[in-house]
RNA sequence: GUGGCUGUAGCUCAAUGGCGGAGCAUCGCACUGUGGAUGCGAGGGUUGUGGGUUCGACCCCCAUCAGCCACCCCA
């Protein structure tokens, strides 16, 4: 076996299907988003180490970041999130910008974490975000924008669900419960934990970190309120938007819903495969109101969500839902009839670009069969045949491989008949 | 960072501790001016790597690396 050089572990290699694909689910998310007026930007990949410091979660600026010395000696991190360099870069135009601000972006990220089923070292994400206004209707917008993206590639609302919470809400009922400051991150992080823990084990756990059973009765009680969302009115003013839109089979009130990062602040949501295998988060987000003040900009409401590449790539796929692409661009292929026919060849693959046709031509003299195999693998439709017949006559031979038929056109039509046959 | 499973041909997988095989793919030929189909044939391996046990190891043991899966965290 040969030895080949091993891939940086977590990482993908795009070969043209994946690619294909990769493009296909951007293009989607890029239709959606400018369905409801985005404007794409992208931010660099390399940061400051800095920028992420006090606003991401701990673990991921710590444990998480690709972080290096440069030459002159800052510490720089792969970007793990685009969020902090997007309240960067409004801070620094928050007095030209127009608002409200409508962005999306596509682009690369990474986390150095254990590889596994939905999650890679290097992952592409789709961010989209509404900065200036605080009202629960932009929150609204954007529950809208993720249920249009699923709606988009084929998830219907019976696989698909975003389930929505607001912190607020469950921080003034955490106040009921008598949940002291210091341990309402954990209280979070408990919440966050209960689809994944048997109740036994879940309880368990809630004892450990400090609950009295009192506490944790009213924790249950409210994790299973479906109603609570009555109790905030922003909760209410959004699901009477998400139901004026006719959206809301896609989304669901959801008291569970928490979310790891530190700087939401409001409206928090969540989507899930809810029939698949698929356990994971397909995306999440929320209103993060603080975040712009602390980069050192003026305070600014903003909401927004994330996507990963990878998980929503898996959901597609277990419902089938990835079309195929044909890789090959080339609508012909012009043989090499032999060795003294190679400059004809290539002049004739010239003059089917110059008419519009994407062409390619074989770069060798050799066998016609192996030739036409080639085409067929490479399933480029068209195959053209310049040899001694076709010159004395000033003429082509083009084969359509799907058709399986054979014509003959006037050499310096060809591009014409080619179109022609192809339409 | 913790735990589990798996590493055999390009791919998917066989092989009681006793001569490492098959299917698919590739290449050639039938088919010297025409793809798909069929038939025949060929090439391809230090069994992830290093050590150990044994008369003998793909098989058992140890280590190591890689992949996958779960935990942690999260898109």
């Amino acid at each position: 076996m040969k030895k080949i050089i091993a891939s940086v572990k977590g990482t993908r290699d795009f070969y043209p299907e994946q690619m294909a694909v990769r493009t296909w689910l951007y293009n989607s998310l890029r239709k959606v988003s400018e369905s409801f007026g985005y404007q794409e930007y992208e931010a660099p990949f390399l940061e400051t180490l800095e920028l992420y410091a006090a606003k991401s979660g701990e673990e991921l600026v710590k444990e998480q970041s690709y972080v290096f010395e440069d030459r002159s000696g800052d510490m720089i991190a792969l970007r793990p999130e685009l969020t902090p360099s997007l309240a960067r870069m409004i801070a620094q135009k928050q007095n030209e910008l127009t608002f409200p601000v409508r962005w999306w972006s596509f682009g690369p990220f990474w986390r150095y974490e254990r590889p596994q089923k939905g999650r890679s070292r290097e992952f592409f994400q789709w961010n989209i975000d509404l900065l200036g206004p605080s009202s629960p209707e932009s929150d609204a917008e954007l529950v809208a924008i993720a249920a249009n993206f699923f709606k988009q590639i084929g998830l219907s609302p019976k696989n698909t669900r975003i389930y929505v919470n607001n912190r607020r809400l469950m921080e003034s009922r955490f106040d009921q419960l008598g949940f002291s400051a210091e341990i309402r991150p954990i209280v979070s992080n408990l919440v966050d934990r209960r689809g994944k823990l048997s109740s036994e084990k879940w309880e368990a756990f809630a004892y450990e970190v400090g609950l009295t059973t009192s506490q944790l009765a009213g924790l249950k009680d409210l994790l299973a309120d479906k109603e609570l969302w009555r109790e905030s009115e922003d909760l209410v003013r959004l699901f009477k938007v998400i139901d004026s839109m006719g959206i809301s089979e896609y989304v669901e009130f959801d008291p569970n819903i928490m979310r790891g990062l530190l700087y939401y602040t409001g409206t928090v949501f969540e989507a899930f495969d809810v029939t698949g295998s698929v356990r994971r988060s397909i995306l999440g987000g929320g209103r993060y109101d603080n975040l712009l003040a602390d980069v050192g900009g003026d305070s600014l409401p903003c909401v927004g969500f994330a996507m990963g590449d990878v998980v929503i790539s898996l959901v597609l796929q277990e419902y089938g839902l990835v079309p195929t692409f044909d890789t090959t661009p080339a609508q012909v292929l012009v043989t090499v009839f032999s060795e003294e026919f190679l400059p004809d060849s290539f002049a004739l693959a010239a003059e089917l670009r110059k008419g519009g046709v994407n062409a390619i031509c074989y770069p060798e003299s050799q066998k016609l069969n192996k030739q036409f195999k080639y085409a067929d693998r490479m399933r480029i439709r068209m195959v053209l045949v310049v040899g001694p017949d076709e010159t004395s006559h000033k003429q082509v031979t083009i084969k359509d491989l799907v058709q399986g038929t054979q014509q003959t056109a006037e050499r310096a039509k060809a591009a014409r008949a080619v179109k022609d046959m192809l339409a």
